[in-house]
DNA sequence: TCTGGGGTCCTAGGACCC
DNA sequence: TCTGGGGTCCTAGGACCC
């Protein structure tokens, strides 16, 4: 990039979020939920994982659970939605690609939020808040944008930025004003526990925390909360990755949509998550060096014993073949398996990942041999484009009676033909 | 009855080696 | 009586994030 002296010594990190971000996506395909309170539960319709402003002020807190809510929600009119992200991960790419229009440097964070370099460029305040009117424009989506020299102080300034009508806000470091109103727990890395460790030695806002010596900050919370430290202080310990790092590790996992003694059942659960994991793998071409399962009883039921259980295995070489993992997710479940209780849970970790193209050369060939693979890929071609149901393992069942519940998830509007809205 | 899923990084402690 | 010490590697667990 060009940019003068003057501009390099000045960084500007922005962070654009999706404000409330589920609901924002329903929203935009039901317009008449507007000012109205709407929350978007997790998986199993479990918790409630996004919320309108509207059923914010109603007191709903982040990740209540739903059953707990369920009162209160049809008391005030709540309309309430399972999750949906076939939709929201649609909806994200489109943000995304919106504000790609406007920096050459963009860090996709999470599914709704990106930091954007803006080091260099002028106005950038003026430049955020067109940003969020165009995202508004063209993907039906309201963002806040936060402004700062470091990541940490951005994600703060964005913090601020969602009470703000214009929805940008910069801040700086060494702004006292603005840092001690801060609560400790609020800054970005700081979660619970550090939060009460940290007030408990009086350091409870983010200027009694910057001016913290650097020795007490270590003893606490390490180099980890000592790098937060120095974010806030305007020096930046957390670079812009405009490249994804390969991933490490994956996981499929869910709890069952009700109770599992069977280990049939068990065993068709998780052949699926391997499946799944294994998708996900191969889609990054990338191969899985071990496996881990892991199975486990309700830990909110007291009245039941409880069994928590997880084994690993080593593929003598690395794979990314379902029939293989499957083979060997099975024989790990059947061994951490134990009659007599019931299940509320299981999963499937593909463990240590290397990309395929770096593998060594193999000693013997048995799982690359050309026709297992072209099986494979044929079988996995199926699947792809006629949907699971189109071609699968035996092993994954057909009744999976144990699988989650999703009552109430709207249309794939932008993701099937089948789901498109209809206007009229 | 009902309580999500998927990641990362760091650290402490044990095993092992010379 | 005296019972090394330093390094590496691995794993489990804790903390955080969305």
């Amino acid at each position: 990039m060009g940019s003068c002296n003057q501009c390099d010594s000045f960084p500007v990190i922005a962070l654009a979020d999706c404000n409330n971000f589920y609901v924002s996506c329903e929203r935009v395909f039901c317009p008449s939920l507007k000012n109205r309170p709407v929350i978007v539960l997790s998986n199993n319709d479990g918790c409630a994982v996004a919320r309108s402003n509207e059923a914010k002020a109603l007191g709903i807190p982040m990740g209540a659970p739903y059953h707990q809510i369920k009162k209160c929600c049809e008391r005030n009119g709540v309309v309430v939605f399972s999750s949906n992200y076939e939709l929201y991960g649609d909806m994200s790419r489109r943000v995304t690609s919106v504000l790609s229009r406007f920096v050459p440097e963009l860090e996709i964070y999470s599914i709704d939020e990106s930091f954007l370099n803006l080091s260099g460029m002028e106005f950038p305040l003026l430049l955020s808040q067109r940003i969020r009117k165009t995202v508004g424009r063209w993907t039906g989506i309201p963002i806040s944008i936060g402004i700062g020299e470091t990541k940490t102080l951005a994600k703060l300034a964005n913090r601020l930025a969602k009470k703000k009508k214009a929805g940008c806000f910069e801040v700086r470091a060494g702004q006292e004003d603005i840092l001690s109103k801060v609560p400790i727990g609020d800054i970005w890395g700081i979660g619970r526990r550090l939060s009460i460790r940290l007030q408990r030695v009086g350091l409870d806002n983010a200027l009694r925390f910057v001016n913290a010596p650097s020795s007490l900050i270590r003893s606490i919370g390490g180099v980890t909360l000592e790098r937060t430290r120095c974010e806030l202080a305007g020096i930046s310990c957390l670079e812009m990755e405009q490249v994804p790092q390969p991933r490490k590790n994956t996981c499929s996992s869910r709890s069952f949509g009700r109770m599992v003694e069977d280990l049939n059942e068990l065993e068709e659960a998780v052949a699926n998550y391997a499946v799944r994991a294994t998708r996900k793998i191969r889609s990054e071409g990338s191969l899985a060096s071990a496996i881990q399962v892991f199975i486990s009883t309700n830990r909110f039921r007291e009245d039941h014993e409880q069994y928590a259980n997880s084994r690993t295995l080593s593929f003598d070489e690395p794979t990314d073949d379902p029939i293989r993992v499957v083979k060997n997710a099975k024989s790990l479940l059947r061994s951490i398996y134990r009659k007599g209780y019931v299940y509320k849970k299981a999963g499937v970790l593909l463990i240590d990942l290397i990309s395929k193209c770096t593998r060594q050369t193999l000693l013997f060939e048995e799982y690359g041999k050309p026709r297992r693979s072209e099986f494979v890929n044929a079988v996995e071609e199926v699947a792809a484009r006629y949907g699971e149901s189109g071609a699968f393992l035996a092993a994954q069942g057909i009744n999976k009676k144990w699988s989650m519940r999703r009552e109430m998830r709207t249309p794939r509007y932008t993701t099937h033909w089948d789901d498109l809205p209809s206007v009229k």
